[in-house]
DNA sequence: CAAGTTCGTGTAAACGATTACAGAGGTGCG
DNA sequence: CGCACCTCTGTAATCGTTTACACGAACTTG
């Protein structure tokens, strides 16, 4: 069936040995041998068989990537960052996304195991304790954007000073009642920039915050219109924990006639290619996804090449506020400029 | 280090080989013998080693994905789509994206192969014979949107149907003189859609085409604005060759005050989520993107278990039309319906 | 009760690579 | 010349599974 060494090796009219020394450049080898070799591999088409080799080397230059169920924008970042890191370092992604319960993640992990060299989790479903439960000793693991105890690496965007920052933002411009529109309740990202939310709420004394209940998607952005101008002392601005759900409310004002910003200004989360070609152009919070994934790869790597007692790793990674004109104040700039970054 | 089959033998008191029939399911075993053997792998948390199995078995269980540089919704559906059934049937996914240029494409070729027992794959820069060529004998392969010949199976999804489609729908509500906002040339979709729309121009007797350069991303629709308003002949309508082209010319039209679609009719291709949530909410195409990455693993997976000889498949998955109001007709419809679907 | 069948289990041979070890041939040096 | 020491190559053990085959025990059957 497939072409093995051994085949190269007649071929070739030597030992496998020597085959595989020269194609993975190890030991001294006649250079004319070599070339031997070198041509008949490549005209029997050979590559080793991964399997046999992951047996004997006892690696298997495969990272493992563990993913709820994403959509968008943020999935396809994370992976590219992630694959061209580890490309360039020599391994392959063993790519598992869309779990969307704690039976289905923590199957995984134990289905990846013994198949990949280690692994990145993103799934909030997964319990760090399982995890240890379900893994050898010392198995390599980057915990990302999860809650994860001191027990791994664990790399974060800082959703939380991206949110404080955002509201301090919108204060200054002189907004007072700032809702909020919350993201699942069961994410970390959710849950922190909420959490960002209120301390810089708080922080300015405004404790009269005003939280409304969503899920990340476009369309629970529109319906948090309804209840945001119900009630008689309603708020001039509202922050929401996504662009999608932004963008969604942007739209349900636009049927309603509310003007952005005049009438109410609008926050997003994410920094979206699209939040600056809606109209107005959307106010959000940059966040480094292919980098936190490229980061990710390389503490991964790092871990599983060096010393595997090495201290436990922490980062987190800086947001970026990016102010358009949703919010007011630089509504007149050119869209030609991606907005004004600071922090 | 890790722990094996071997051990968890001795913790049961059974050979191997009976702890490797009751792991699997074969063969006649004792139901206490059994029991003590599950037992015993749960407590020492015992995974099977990938390699050394798929080294006997000849098998990985791995689906390779190769995938070029790709962007937002369609990466994360893709992958959403062929990791659903992939995994449904017992199936692991090796994913290497964001190729750019061919040798890069076909090196990865290489890498996969002898990790993947198929291998799905979408990049334009792979050519069919280069695949053949880097792949052994009758090794399963099913191409996406990407032309193949005859070689392997092919899944396409109907960009040309779609495309002759929406621009009869716009001829049928008066638009006469219709741009069209073009992908990247190298992109097999942008081609095929392009060549829908010229061909629904012609079968209406309207030869004099616009066709203006673009690149799918939103900025390269911002650009097209000032093309599709200079010269004379000024076009009352424009198809864009996706979404994302079709919101940044949006975001132009209406910094310039030209209203959409009184003065300016405007139709995408995609149907990303956020084309309801623009505003006026964007006529598109829907494209069935994660059905399309499950028919891909479906189709491998069949190829993978079933007879290795026969003959190869070709598909085409239909889209759909979606008629909202930004070409006009339908502007009064509530926005809570997604859009009329016909087609 | 002998012979055949079935059941449950163990022994050992693969699978395809890497690599420690050994050996052959050549060279340098005392 | 003899010994040590390179350089190059081959032999064979090894990794952790699966599975063909063998074997004993228990059971069926004529």
């Amino acid at each position: 069936m497939s072409v093995t060494i051994r085949e190269v090796a007649r071929e070739a009219s030597v030992s496998v040995a020597t085959v595989s020394r020269v194609l993975n450049g190890k030991g001294p080898v006649q250079a004319e041998t070599a070339r031997r070799i070198r041509t008949a591999a490549k005209r029997l088409h050979y590559v080793p068989h991964g399997g046999a080799r992951s047996l004997i080397t006892r690696r298997t230059t495969t990272l493992g990537v563990l993913l709820p169920e994403l959509h968008g924008e943020f999935f396809s970042e994370l992976i590219r960052g992630i694959d061209v890191y580890a490309r360039q370092k020599g391994y392959h992604l063993l790519v598992s996304s869309s779990h969307s319960d704690r039976a289905e993640s923590e199957e995984m992990v134990r289905a990846m195991r013994g198949r990949v060299d280690g692994l990145i989790v993103l799934s909030p479903d997964v319990r760090p304790h399982a995890l240890k439960a379900n893994l050898p000793e010392r198995f390599p693991v980057v915990l990302v954007n999860t809650a994860g105890g001191a027990a791994f690496d664990s790399l974060t965007v800082d959703n939380f000073g991206g949110a404080v920052e955002m509201v301090r933002h919108m204060i200054s411009l002189g907004h007072g009642r700032i809702a909020f529109l919350q993201g699942p309740s069961a994410n970390r990202d959710a849950t922190e920039r909420l959490r960002g939310y209120r301390e810089a709420m708080a922080e300015h004394g405004k404790d009269g915050t005003m939280e409304i209940a969503g899920n990340f998607r476009e369309e629970s952005g529109y319906e948090a219109c309804r209840r945001l101008l119900a009630g008689k002392n309603r708020p001039t601005a509202v922050f929401a924990a996504n662009d999608s759900m932004a963008i969604g409310l942007l739209c349900a004002f636009q049927e309603k006639g509310i003007r952005v910003p005049q009438d109410f200004a609008i926050a997003g989360f994410d920094d979206i290619p699209i939040a600056r070609y809606v109209t107005p152009p959307l106010t959000s919070v940059s966040v480094p996804i292919a980098e936190l994934g490229a980061r990710a790869a390389q503490v991964l790597i790092a871990g599983l090449e060096a010393d595997p007692v090495r201290r436990r790793r922490r980062e987190t990674l800086a947001t970026r506020l990016v102010v358009r004109s949703s919010c007011g104040e630089s509504g007149s700039r050119p869209r030609s400029a991606s907005g004004t970054a600071y922090g």
